[in-house]
DNA sequence: TTCATCACGATTATCGATAATATGTCAATC
DNA sequence: GATTGACATATTATCGATAATCGTGATGAA
């Protein structure tokens, strides 16, 4: 009980000894639960039974939950409450012209500006996605997928991109985390990411930009038709 | 007999009766005093000294600040509390190469689905914009022209694009409603925003696209030379 | 039956108080 | 003189309770 040796009979500090705030780890443990699916999307989540349920007081859920807001997983209707954000088709076009829009973007600021540091994160993720691609882990190769793009985004430099970007990236788990529909085929994730990875480690900005643009097309014609017409 | 003839004496209906929430009453007056800079840049804002000002809760005001938080105008740091965000020249790079991205993006899109209501609406605002330049009222033609773009944001219909655009607006404020860099010329300013609501009215999508995207870049380069190199 | 109205129950909005923590001060030490 | 550490102070984090409000179903009139 490390800190916990001293701080033993700490009158406020429940379960686990904490350094994060209270209602950062009530965050997590609920954005954990939308994301496994388990709080069903359009569901209605109480303040005061969550308070209930984890044992903390409605101000810190109430907290909490404006965390998973800003974050769009959840939505707030006032006087009305907090329910788990459901997604349409209309939401995934939306998210994913955004995306195109922004990773082609980002890819172009990326490929301007490589770094030691960019460099060996990108080339990490790319011998992880093969490494995935050879072990028929789909989950993982999701997670690299992520991964991949969160770096390019991060080695754009531009804060308030990598901002946003997180937010979709949130928004994008929310429908693609419990459905299995993308990646059928690893080999073809490889194929479709390994280009623009090495276009902006070669710093080729403008081929960069266009394979990002039109990786993300692909994705978001792909996701819709196997998420809303499945005949 | 309406709540609100009947409701003269509520207990907790301070000051006039509210149909809004307090928090976000709250967090305009302080949205106010930032705006005019009555509350400077880097400037800490104490939650309970603000609750004693203005009579209400410590907890009100907190979301009031979240609120704001999330516009982009105070900056929060856990423990140690919210400051009003300061802008440094590399944040004016960052907003103007994001809006520069979005807008164009925006004015695309924008074109490719003009509706009635969205034609009146830009009309208008190129109409009101002359009127300023003809009485040379250069604070109103400020006010039209975030007016103009966020017309053409929302005549994108991209919902989330709109959100991300609101923020970068408010953000934009922060350094444009104190100072008077912009629009020197009145009539420069119509010559510059005219030929893209004329090109979004006609569709002609390629042409928006090409103009809203050399028309921030311009604004962006004018304005960090007046902001951080004036000498 | 159909519609409006009115209590009631559930839930959010707001409050005031207490606990926990960061920051600065000042003395003691090297 | 610089550094460390304990203490006081200011401020946030969290709590529990109360007030306001919304949705709903019961009730009664047309």
């Amino acid at each position: 009980m490390a800190r916990s040796a001293a701080a033993k009979a700490l009158p406020t500090a429940r379960g686990a000894d904490r350094k994060r705030l209270l209602d950062e780890e009530i965050a997590d443990r609920l954005r954990e639960s939308i994301l496994k699916g388990e709080l069903e999307a359009g569901e209605r989540l109480t303040e005061l039974s969550l308070a209930n349920q984890w044992q903390v007081s409605q101000a810190t859920i109430r907290a909490a939950l404006k965390l998973l807001q800003g974050e769009g997983l959840v939505e707030y209707r006032k006087r009305r409450g907090t329910f788990v954000t459901s997604i349409s088709e209309a939401d995934v076009l939306e998210i994913y012209t955004l995306r195109e829009m922004l990773e082609a973007f980002a890819a172009r600021r990326a490929a301007q500006r490589v770094t030691a540091h960019g460099r060996k994160s990108l080339e990490r993720i790319m011998r992880n996605m093969r490494a995935a691609a050879r072990t028929g882990d789909r989950r993982r190769m999701l997670e690299l997928d992520f991964e991949f793009h969160r770096a390019i985004v991060n080695m754009s430099g531009h804060r308030r991109l990598l901002e946003i970007y997180a937010k979709l990236e949130s928004q994008t788990r929310l429908f693609l985390t419990m459905t299995d529909v993308l990646h059928h085929d690893l080999e073809d994730a490889i194929a479709h990411h390994e280009p623009l990875g090495n276009a902006i480690l070669a710093g080729d900005h403008q081929r960069a930009f266009e394979l990002a643009s039109h990786h993300c097309e692909r994705d978001a014609v792909e996701l819709v038709r196997a998420l809303f017409h499945k005949t």
